[in-house]
DNA sequence: CTTAGCACTCTCAAGAGGAGAGTGCTAATT
DNA sequence: AATTAGCACTCTCCTCTTGAGAGTGCTAAG
């Protein structure tokens, strides 16, 4: 999909055409077009350009009388080459730093606050992914005796996050043998991705070959986990844009969200650290989503831990504004990350 | 809010409206009740009882020329001496009760699970709180080392939910001094709750005052944790009933969704073990949701530990299928509790 | 290359008209 | 006293028409 080459002229007016629609949801005129932006041509000269942008695929129109409304490829243009690099207002980016170093509680809290930071920032839905560790090391392994044959199996990641499991034993345990047996599973473990220890987990015999074997299964279903807890926030947002109005296209589309298995596959695994992915219309697979544009960044730190923050909103979004929100609060993310990691 | 007496023949039409009004969504004149139900009667007799129980205001219709449609008095009245008590299919109940064995897995995913499962059985929205013992007591500490200033701090609670807390360290730390700490602290304070904790906070001196007194702050803040975590699912059954077809209504439902603090005024905390409450549109206090139905059920151990299930759809739904499905998810969820509790 | 002028197309809102549904009332019937 | 037939009346909903308005594309002139 190559983009087109334009002269000066009509990178201005696709530019007009497409921050002006952004703004109103109204096909936009020629004439207003001329009016708004003191152009010193006629509406007939305005006209035969915009035809021309038409003919190259970057503009369309809904009916013969009505007036230009941007493509999928023409928001892409806009966004390669028209759009000027934005950040969010220092106090805002202030304000949402301030809320991110006072929420330094669970991993859930500081995702589930991104997300709501994020859709307010800006009025779209927005989308978070828990960091993952690309091959997920353990770091601290915890038995705890519940009942005599009963016990909660905690495995604490890289990256802060805790898994739990309730196992239920074949035989009666005491408190001293699983503290025993946490300190030496922490010990052989620390570190050691989900292959170590399924080789710990085949030498293993006896009563603890259970919870070793849970163990493994454990960080083994990690990636698998991931992709199902996911943080959405600010849907309604989304409901508020004219173009939701019938129920039948949100109702798809709220579908999907909740459906999280399915969301995980718009997620770019391949993005580097820092960057910042744009799908704009059917540039991605979902067809619920075919009006909606995704914006993706990736958080972490340097390539070990890595998780996804992302902005879904109509086509017609404020791309700057967003792209330079997701960036911000990704940023903040990979310090949250950094910390946790004791880095 | 007394409900009238009625005798056999207006019970049976009023009965009568109700159902076929949840089935069809439309107004229900009289001659379709003649019709549908084989009455005895002409339609005139029909009308003039309809028009007695308007008069006493359980139902009521949207224009002079339409059929009766119900009114929350209405579907009280129904509910309360009409409806048969309603259980699950015998299959179903053994396909829902068999995936929630399998999925005794960690907290999060079975309550996950509880809400997909019940907007799946009800077409209607969930909603689930996770468990939270009345006097949240501790079970389990650990302090686990990441970086010489940096540590996790995690309590294994009651019930086998699970907090974590990153902290920074005044002074550097060893693993052996931690390992230590969280010995002494487990013994301390296993069965405790805040209270007992913060008595001991007050006493500790030196390094670990700060771990203590980060322990109690996360104990003490777990009322106001419940009331932000709940799983909702299914929203986008709602969306599919045409008296939400309009959007505007329809966001506002889905913004105090996303707002789980408001939701959880809506919460009967004084519900009884096994109870099912249930609240017609407007007989509960939230404006957005006047023309929506909550059936909540509680699960848990014996008033000690606490959660709610709960259903959420048009006050046009099949309340004998939820309560029945509200109920049925909260035993089982009960069993899991009971089991996660080592009972 | 630009622009004025104009015919043409399409949407949108308002209004008219008619069919259909269903009620409430009155008077007759059981 | 309860039931019912009959009928006028009301309201919605659909369709059709009409006219205004917006905006384009084209042509021919500047």
């Amino acid at each position: 999909m190559q983009l087109p080459e334009l002269d000066q002229r009509a990178k201005q007016l696709l530019g007009a055409v497409v921050r002006e629609y952004i703004a109103t949801a109204e096909p936009i005129s020629s004439a207003q077009l001329v009016r708004g932006y003191r152009l010193d041509l006629s509406p007939a000269t305005v006209r035969n350009e915009l035809a021309e942008l038409e003919r190259l695929g970057l503009l369309t129109h809904p009916h013969t009388s009505a007036g230009r409304i941007p493509t999928d490829l023409g928001y892409r243009f806009f966004i390669e080459s028209l759009m000027p690099r934005a950040t969010l207002r220092p106090d805002e980016e202030v304000t949402v730093s301030h809320q991110f170093q006072q929420a330094l509680r669970d991993t859930a809290e500081w995702l589930r606050m991104a997300a709501s930071t994020l859709a307010r920032l800006t009025t779209e839905a927005s989308i978070v992914t828990p960091p993952a560790a690309k091959r997920t090391a353990l770091r601290h392994v915890e038995v705890v005796p519940i009942s005599e044959r009963r016990v909660l199996l905690v495995a604490v990641l890289d990256g802060g996050a805790v898994r739990q499991q309730v196992l239920e034993l074949g035989s009666p345990t005491t408190p001293e043998h699983l503290r025993a047996l946490s300190t030496r599973l922490t010990e052989a473990l620390a570190g050691a991705s989900a292959l170590k220890a399924r080789s710990l987990a085949a030498n293993e015999r006896g009563e603890d070959a259970d919870i070793v074997r849970a163990l493994v299964r454990l960080l083994e279903e990690l990636d698998d986990w991931r992709a199902r807890e996911v943080y959405i926030d600010g849907f309604h947002n989304i409901l508020a844009q004219p173009e939701f109005a019938e129920s039948e296209r949100s109702r798809e589309m709220l579908r999907l969200f909740e459906d999280h298995t399915r969301l995980a596959d718009i997620l770019p695994l391949g993005l580097g650290d820092g960057e910042v992915h744009v799908a704009i219309g059917r540039e991605h697979r979902l067809e619920p989503l075919r009006d909606c544009s995704l914006i993706v960044g990736r958080y972490g730190t340097g390539g070990e831990v890595v998780g996804f923050v992302g902005v879904l909103g109509p086509t017609r979004m404020d791309y700057a504004r967003s792209i330079g929100a997701v960036r911000f609060v990704g940023s903040l993310m990979s310090d949250l990350v950094r910390v946790m990691e004791g880095q």
